[in-house]
DNA sequence: CTATGTCGGGAACGGTGTTCGTGTCAAATA
DNA sequence: TATTTGACACGAACACCGTTCCCGACATAG
């Protein structure tokens, strides 16, 4: 779309050349390279954010980028931020804490897996922004009000953050290999558990008795259910804490 | 070390030529091409492994690897697998499986965080090789024998992976930060924590009340301490199902 | 001694992030 | 109004990357 069209023809030496071609649309800001970087990620994925091919999306150089950001690094970085405002926090109700808790962790996985590439970037990086604090702020709330005790709360919240992160990025990756692989989601899905299973199954049952034997239980469930029982997981142990130390230590 | 010396002056042209310049050490073999590729992951950290890097370090060219290894992905897949062969398993015994579960835990921790670099390809590929295999059957052995519910044990091996090498794979962070910072361990650490805190205390206390009354609790804690709490989360978690259905159902 | 075939590797292709220096425009000044 | 100034845009270049093509050198077979 917008293309400029044909700029490999040179243009009449006669027309003062004020403007080679495209007219200022805009005056580049950091917020649209922002912009298209994150259109951009969530249409061809991660390694499409290029320098060169943002610069190129916005119709310019890639030298043009480096007076409104520091690098790509920092882009990332910007794009990361952008992503975690959509994270809406609860108000903590310390009759729901766990649940809320619970929703909490999906709601992150909600947003994240929207822009699931960006997962790739949350892994590499120290969250350090408004909106990152905004939801350490929340998820430490919730878990206070729940009479959680503060040392564990507060290491809480990098597991929550790590957890939740780390399977999205999980999951990106089979995005990135079915987009590579060129088939539907569930085509490829399909394939390549059927190929786990075989592995499996073809394995010698002497050396790997218990993988063999339980080849169904270990491939059963998808994303989504996985995802829950990992995140039962956390929130139980950390009621384990709670239960130890009710409430108004 | 063993470096073929000066190899950009040419070679006297009455010498009979039939060896350029090194004589062929070895036959260049899938072994030994992950062998340097370890060795300069450990010493550089992920991002000197190259193929160029590696041809280098064999005194070939890139082209050469080629015959060997079908190309990045599966260098990187190699030297997943060679790592995963140093994780011991010990023997199930049934009254000590929770012990038994995080001391296998902490075993691919030290493993993993010995090639600290290898996690960030460990969390980009879903393991399949025999010493995945072999670790897996280990950790589902070991759960089955406390009685673990074979669905919940089959579950928990990817959560104790996902967790372990996500861990890592931070800390292989930070080692690549203070690597590109240039100052000891404990300089950057000490850097690096101390802007957290004043961040962390200069955040306006009516938007943020619990993080900023609790810095304390978020800075408190090593690597190593977050990391004994998250696998105690994610063990506690797990006893929870045990006790919820006792042993023999 | 010649023919054959395998394998190593130099050179090249098309990409990447980043920097330098120049050119162009618009606003501020004289 | 004419001129200076300064900020911004960006083409070109540098040093890398993974991968492929293709040629030449070697060991072996005939």
């Amino acid at each position: 779309m917008s293309d400029t069209g044909a700029p490999e023809m040179p243009a009449p030496p006669w027309r003062s050349r004020r403007r080679p071609a495209a007219p200022p649309r805009q005056p580049l800001s950091q917020e649209r390279i922002v912009d298209v970087a994150l259109r951009l990620l969530d249409a061809e994925g991660l390694d499409a954010v290029s320098m060169r091919r943002v610069a190129q999306e916005l119709g310019t150089g890639p030298a043009s980028l480096y007076a409104h950001v520091s690098g790509k690094e920092e882009l990332f970085e910007l794009m990361r931020e952008r992503v975690a405002g959509e994270v809406r926090i609860p108000e903590p109700d310390p009759a729901r804490w766990s649940e809320q808790l619970r929703e909490t962790a999906r709601e992150m996985h909600r947003v994240l897996s929207a822009h699931a590439d960006i997962a790739r970037v949350s892994m590499a990086t120290i969250p350090t922004g408004p909106n990152a604090m905004r939801i350490a702020e929340g998820l430490l709330s919730i878990m206070l009000a729940g009479g959680v005790p503060p040392q564990i709360a507060a290491f809480t919240i990098d597991q929550i953050s790590l957890y939740v992160t780390a399977h999205v990025y999980e999951a990106s990756l089979h995005m990135a290999r079915q987009r590579a692989h060129g088939g539907s989601a569930e085509e490829y899905m399909a394939e390549f558990l059927g190929q786990v299973r075989d592995y499996f199954s073809s394995l010698p049952p002497d050396r790997f008795p218990h993988v063999v034997r339980h080849v169904g239980e270990l491939m059963s469930g998808g994303g989504d259910e996985r995802f829950e029982f990992g995140l039962d997981l956390l929130v139980r142990g950390l009621e384990s804490y709670v239960a130890a130390r009710p409430a108004g230590a």
